[in-house]
RNA sequence: GCCCGCUUGGCUCAGUGGUAGAGCACUCGCUUCACACGCGAGGGGUCAGUGGUUCGAAUCCACUAGCGGGCACCA
């Protein structure tokens, strides 16, 4: 069962899952424990048109660590999956694939659609779920939701029913964002604004009974034909006496009166603004102040209507813009046309330009829901946002200014709105069909066209996915969730309405924390996206290197925009190798032993110095990566594994443990250190495995272990895996302060006696005398007890270890921290005039380094300002740093 | 227009009042019996600029510049 020399994570990757999987192992039913307490995450529902891209891998990845992390803590977890059914993105699909049948959706007829649509999704929506598998996500497979599903749909229909009989829901005709190409209305948050270069022009209207004009300023000329007025500022003077005028608005036959608006900006433009109150949400608002006619000119297809004229009825929008120019033009009343830059609204999904459009829709009211929301924020700062700064304020912030929500959309995919009207047009909200023919009275009933937009389902998510409106033991245990993991641009979309909805119908927050996660960009910090096609597949990346070297690269990412950098992810798979192949020479040798924690809780002074090190670093490392976890610092905790795997344990606790685990002779001492060896090995790999499933599963699968005595007590009796190990504990008494210190002496003592053999070109076959002067006697005594290592390390042929260094004049030198004196005699070898070159470096640099901290001492407000505790420790230094180069100028002077 | 963030070695990023860090890249040396996806040693930064607060600022404050983000308006 020897171990390849190299690790290859596809063959780890193949068989864990599944096992995991079908153990029950994700479910919360693992835990036995009926006092855990409970952890919960409900996962952002990924489109079920989608496919795993890099957010996702990021979020998923930190969701996972914190999901693994908490059950192996003993937790009750839950990670909750499921889909959104993406309302437009599902239909445009679809509509999609009926083309190449030469069909439309009207065709097939809204049942028949929305059948196919089902089809589609069970044919091939959901490719994400099988990815996540790839990833490892340790989610709840068998509460799998999707909000289309029959009770999530009910959900829904309780909650419109609820807002509606509250007053919070109503159906009114207003302005709303139209996107001609969907054929839908959208809400505010769906509109994106792009900034274009378009142009500005300046009509002339004539005063009626007059040879005066009046001149206003307009982007989009076309929508004049529907002009019922023109707006001044009342407190513009040039237009002062106008008010009240009447117009003869061009191409029509109408008069139009010229009105007094405080809106009406006298710096812009001629200060004269047309008003159109069908066409422009400025212009509506005008016109109910005014009690304008609204006349629609521009028809849900972006042409225009029979009242625009015979001359114009028909065209679109662009072409009627460019037919009333040119007639403005004849007319002699188009002034001048200016270049002009300004935003347009945009769908957010197709691009196309958003015609606002007078419409009957439903909305949500939010203002009560928004108190609530704000209400929790200020009482008990919830959510807690991480970072606080600076997606606090901008929560805060956009609820503040909320208007209401447009809810309905005019698709067929969706939850098709609970509203149904009578013959009379009475219209009746109710929770089912024969709800509704009881309330009417009449079974001649038409339910309203209308779907939801997907949001409002989104909405419930962390609570219709448990089960509401039933009061379900899922319910009571998981809600509300204890994080929500997520990207920011959905903190509005998304965020905020789960804690309005969540308030509303649980009387709680959904979540306690929310973490935002950074964004991956590409190399270039543009952001990854499909049109761009910039993108880099996760899939790709694991099959290049590994989900685990993958997961540590994005779990690094936290929460700053990082650009992608294939390097990183190479360095974690090189991480992933070093693991691998500590494991392989722990396993090389473990012949007679066998993992045992107990093992690492004695104190037992006959310790040899690097086990009571290597056990205190551990113990250090359990309560750092605990605490940062604690604090979503994702990037900290890698961090910290990483450099107690490679540096403390491969570098140095595998180095100075091969004499005793290498030992010829099969002794008790041998199978000690071999058991001990292994047990470090296997507490690192429970700390690395939330963040690396794969490897850490594979190697503890590998391991001499008597797993059922490593699993935590709450999954007794379950089948052994390291996920259901107990993450490893930090035992404050086993922190050793001493032997850290200690310790740090050999490595710097090693450290530097390579230094000197590197710099003075010694070959690393040959073997030099290294003699170690060392006045204190603690660290004599430190230099003593572990001379085997240092010899070895070193690769001395003979060591000495003196109160006082007396070397050749032929030797290379160093003064180590604490004052100890090294030197290797390098008779007939040494270059005299390089070895003082490199120690008038040396020694100029501590110099420097004394003057500097000298001349702050001197400053006597620092000594008389600056914590006691401060001065002292400069003044320590300052001893150091002194007798350090006292000694560098007396060997120095030995030289000459 | 309003609000916010970022600027640290060649690159990608940590750190955040008291001795500048990592990975990659670079230089030198190594088939040292786990690993060349490796080992050992090393070079490289006045922490964007200016001013202020402080005994002390890369870290706090103000301004400036560059980059990025959000919101509002845009007739």
């Amino acid at each position: 069962m020897e171990l390849s020399k190299t690790y290859d994570p596809k063959q780890a990757e193949q068989h864990h899952y599944e096992r995991w999987e079908h153990q029950g192992y994700f479910a919360p039913e693992i835990n036995r424990d009926p006092k855990a307490p409970v952890f919960s995450i409900v996962i952002p529902p990924p489109n079920v048109t989608g496919s795993l891209h890099m957010g996702h891998a990021l979020q998923h990845t930190m969701m996972d660590v914190l999901t693994r992390y908490k059950r192996m803590c003993g937790y009750r977890t839950l990670w909750l999956p499921g889909m959104d059914h993406a309302g437009i993105s599902t239909q445009l699909m679809v509509t999609r694939e009926l083309k190449k049948e030469r069909l439309t959706r009207h065709d097939l007829g809204r049942e028949k659609f929305v059948e196919r649509v089902w089809k589609w999704r069970a044919e091939s929506g959901g490719q994400i779920t099988t990815q996540m598998r790839r990833e490892g996500a340790s989610v709840d497979w068998s509460r799998e939701r999707f909000t289309m599903d029959e009770d999530l749909s009910r959900a829904v229909r309780e909650a419109f029913v609820h807002l509606y009989e509250k007053g919070l829901i109503y159906r009114g005709n207003r302005i709303v964002n139209w996107c001609p190409n969907d054929q839908t209305v959208l809400s505010d948050l769906e509109v994106q604004k792009d900034p274009q270069a378009g142009k500005l022009y300046y009509l002339q209207y004539p005063v009626k009974d007059s040879d005066l004009r009046l001149t206003v300023a307009t982007t989009r000329p076309e929508t004049m034909l529907g002009d019922t007025a023109v707006a001044v500022n009342p407190a513009d003077e040039r237009y002062g006496t106008l008010v009240g005028a009447t117009l003869s608005l061009p191409l029509t036959n109408r008069e139009i009166p010229v009105v007094a608006d405080t809106f009406v900006d006298p710096e812009f433009g001629t200060g004269a603004v047309k008003v159109t109150p069908a066409h422009d949400p400025n212009d509506y608002e005008m016109g109910l102040r005014h009690n304008l006619a609204q006349i629609v000119v521009i028809n849900q297809h972006a042409r225009m209507t029979e009242a625009a004229g015979p001359e114009f009825a028909g065209l679109d929008r662009y072409a009627a813009r460019e037919k009333v120019i040119e007639k403005f033009s004849e007319l002699g009343l188009l002034e001048e046309v200016l270049d002009y830059e300004f935003s347009i609204s945009k769908c957010e999904r197709c691009k196309t330009v958003i015609e606002p459009l007078i419409s009957t829709q439903w909305f949500c009211r939010m203002e009560l829901l928004r108190d609530k929301a704000l209400e929790l924020l200020a009482r008990e700062q919830k959510p807690q946002f991480v970072p606080a700064v600076p997606y606090e304020k901008i929560y805060y912030n956009w609820l503040e200014s909320l208007r209401d929500w447009t809810i309905s959309r005019q698709l067929w995919w969706g939850h098709q709105i609970p509203a149904w009207y009578t013959k009379d047009g009475e219209v009746i909200v109710a929770r089912s069909f024969e709800q509704a023919r009881e309330q009417a009275g009449t079974e001649d009933l038409t339910q309203d066209p209308d779907v939801l937009d997907t949001w409002f389902s989104s909405a419930l998510w962390p609570f219709s996915t448990l089960g509401w409106p039933e009061e379900t033991p899922d319910l009571k245990t998981f809600y509300p969730t204890s994080v929500l993991v997520t990207a920011r641009d959905i903190i509005f979309l998304w965020v905020s309405r789960m804690v309005m909805m969540g308030l509303e119908f649980m009387g709680r927050e959904p979540f306690a924390d929310v973490f935002v996660t950074g964004t991956v960009l590409d190399s270039h910090g543009q952001r990854m996206s499909k049109t761009k096609g910039n993108g880099v597949d996760p899939l790709e990346v694991f099959d290049k290197y590994g989900v685990d070297a993958t997961r540590l690269t994005l779990a690094s990412v936290g929460s700053t925009d990082t650009r992608w950098n294939e390097k990183q992810v190479e360095s974690y798979r090189n991480f992933a190798n070093k693991i691998w192949n500590a494991a392989r020479f722990c396993l090389l040798n473990s012949v007679g032993a066998t993992v045992d924690p107990n093992i690492l809780v004695t104190k037992d002074p006959d310790l040899a110095l690097h086990d009571r090190w290597i056990i205190s670093r551990l113990n250090k490392t359990a309560r750092d990566v605990r605490q940062s976890l604690a604090g979503y610092d994702f990037h900290e905790a890698v961090q910290t594994l990483y450099h107690f795997f490679w540096d403390d344990f491969c570098d140095w606790y595998i180095e100075l443990s091969k004499t005793a685990v290498t030992a010829e002779e099969a002794t008790s001492q041998r199978i000690t250190a071999r058991s001990r060896l292994l047990t470090v090995l296997e507490q690192a790999l429970r700390m690395l495995h939330p963040f690396m499933p794969y490897i850490t599963e594979e190697l503890w699968q590998r391991l001499p272990l008597a797993p059922e005595k490593l699993l935590h007590p709450a999954y007794e009796g379950a089948s052994p895996a390291i996920m259901l190990a107990a993450y490893p504990e930090s035992d404050e008494t086993l922190i050793d302060e001493e032997a850290e210190w200690e310790m740090q002496a050999i490595i710097d003592l090693i450290s530097r006696a390579r230094n000197i053999r590197s710099e003075m070109n010694i070959k690393p076959s040959e073997r030099v005398k290294l003699l170690v002067g060392a006045k204190d006697e603690r660290l004599r005594a430190v230099f003593l007890s572990s001379s085997d290592q240092i010899a070895r390390l070193v690769r001395t042929s003979e060591l000495s270890i003196k109160e006082q260094l007396t070397a050749p004049r032929a030797s290379a030198r160093a003064v180590l921290v604490g004052g100890a004196e090294i030197a290797i005699p390098l008779e007939g070898l040494i270059d005299f005039e390089l070895e003082r070159k490199r120690l008038s470096r040396e020694r100029d640099k501590l110099q420097a380094e004394t003057a500097k901290l000298e001349a702050q001492l001197a400053n006597p407000q620092f000594v008389e300002r600056a914590p006691a505790e401060k001065v002292n420790e400069l003044r320590e230094r300052i001893v150091d740093l002194a007798q350090r180069s006292a000694r560098l100028v007396k060997t120095l002077e030995a030289l000459r």
